[in-house]
DNA sequence: TCGTTGCATCGACATCCATCGATACTATCG
DNA sequence: CGATAGTATCGATGGATGTCGATGCAACGA
């Protein structure tokens, strides 16, 4: 039986950060926290998440804490409340993840 | 007590398509899939990809299956082998949801 | 200092998911 | 037609993950 290929070269990158980073996303609920983050004015407190989320406060919290370990959100205690606001260059890294996993081959 | 907010909106999409399609990236082996028909000249064998990657042929196939299904790879058969290559948009698909998600708020 | 409020953490639970062995399906070869 | 090889599907299993009630902690006000 003939070979099936000119033998293609399969990936060698892990790609594990950036896996990590996609996992953080692939939520539907931490999308709408990110989405209301990166069009939000200014911070925006997690009583917010808590009143309009279908979900209950430790979730909330448990989602947040995702996204900060991610490192696409900070937050900020201003008295009893905690703000949260799209860490910088959150966007950018997501972008740049989806170009590493993309990235065509440059014809010689 | 004072309230805390200048009450923020939460965004009210749903996001579940962006979320089904960053579900299916967000892992390692399939991001290596993804990679390697990106960068592939041609169209990429799986006994490559079985050969390659540090998973049995049903755990590939499975994967492969995944990425089918959410539409970023289309396969074809061509005798005993089947061949993948990435689906026409795939990136594009991809970088728009990330701009669903990151979108600025438009100041007036 | 005590009660209250906002948020985080903990522990439990149900569900999803990645992985793999076994098996079925499809095509080729003899 | 039978044997073989490549791929997909099935069923099982262990680990990850989303959710929530209970609880802890920090800050504020009386």
């Amino acid at each position: 039986m003939q070979r099936c290929c000119p033998p293609a070269e399969v990936a060698s990158d892990r790609f594990h950060e950036e896996a990590s980073l996609f996992k953080a996303i692939a939520d539907e609920n931490r999308m709408r926290i990110l989405a209301t983050l990166a069009s939000a004015i200014e911070d925006v407190c997690v009583c917010d998440f808590t009143g309009a989320l279908p979900l209950n406060q430790p979730t909330v919290s448990h989602h947040l804490r995702i996204l900060r370990e991610a490192g696409l959100v900070t937050c900020e205690r201003r008295g009893t409340w905690v703000y949260y606001r799209l860490a910088p260059g959150a966007h950018e890294r997501v972008e740049s993840a989806t170009r590493a996993v993309f990235a065509q081959k440059v014809l010689a």
